[in-house]
DNA sequence: CAAAGTAGGACTAATTCAGTCCTACTTAAA
DNA sequence: TTTAAGTAGGACTGAATTAGTCCTACTTTG
């Protein structure tokens, strides 16, 4: 159940081998230093960079570098980038609204999972990119 | 990542049925009670029994009864009982062994997802049984 | 002895996830 | 001004996991 995806743990990966180098720095680099596929990664970085973790330079001398400083990028957000699923139920929405789930009507667990969803994100959300290096 | 399985989830609402009666009660009941596929929660029931959560009886009154009080079972020992993956990487094993990773060398992240996964325990550990009535 | 239970192995289908392939666009530097 | 090194991203394949079903056996109360 709580197995982070590969997306996640190359993205923390290429996080911190970013915020360690503190510049510039391609896939390709990253890629070999962490023995990380190379496809899968570019597009783990392409995530990263649509929800303004990172910014991107195209080009010959291109490559992505960190927005924030390590200690302002908390997990959470990282996570939120990089999965399609960031509950811990399918009733439990990002947005809030608990859109489609058969047994919304005879789930007795809602709200306990609410809480539990809660406590969590707390967790998660605690630790930040600079905890990593 | 972080999605309870349906495993959890029946077990979770078995659990708070059984809490809730009080006394024993059939897996047919509470399939029917929570519409949770039947053959699916028996094998739910049995992992949980396996764990010594709740005992069985067999025969004709026979079925399921917590073998704790509701606040001494917390989620943690469900979530064990029922799923397969129960840490957040494959380097982190529930008994301590860190067997089998192919990037165990490559990886840089271990000791920051070990104290990750001890958070996550924490969050899903306080809360008991009880906490779902 | 029959009906209502648990026990559990084996299988299928569905879904998710990891990984690969291919083509385009961008830009610094030779 | 061309080329090599980079990002951008769609489409696809294969593997693994998970959900759900089927079937047979054993247990026990009435």
């Amino acid at each position: 159940m709580l197995r982070l995806s590969k997306r996640v743990e190359y993205g923390l990966m290429a996080l911190q081998y970013l915020a360690r180098s503190g510049s510039v720095a391609t896939t390709r680099e990253i890629s070999a230093a962490g023995n990380i596929p190379y496809e899968l990664l570019a597009k783990v970085m392409q995530s990263l960079k649509h929800e303004g973790i990172i910014d991107s330079y195209q080009g010959v001398r291109g490559g992505y570098a960190l927005l924030f400083s390590p200690d302002s990028i908390n997990l959470s957000r990282v996570v939120r980038a990089l999965d399609e699923h960031t509950t811990i139920t399918e009733c439990i929405s990002p947005s809030g609204d608990h859109a489609t789930c058969d047994m919304f009507n005879t789930c007795t667990i809602k709200e306990p999972m609410n809480k539990l969803q809660q406590r969590m994100e707390d967790s998660v959300g605690k630790m930040t990119i600079a905890e990593l290096l």
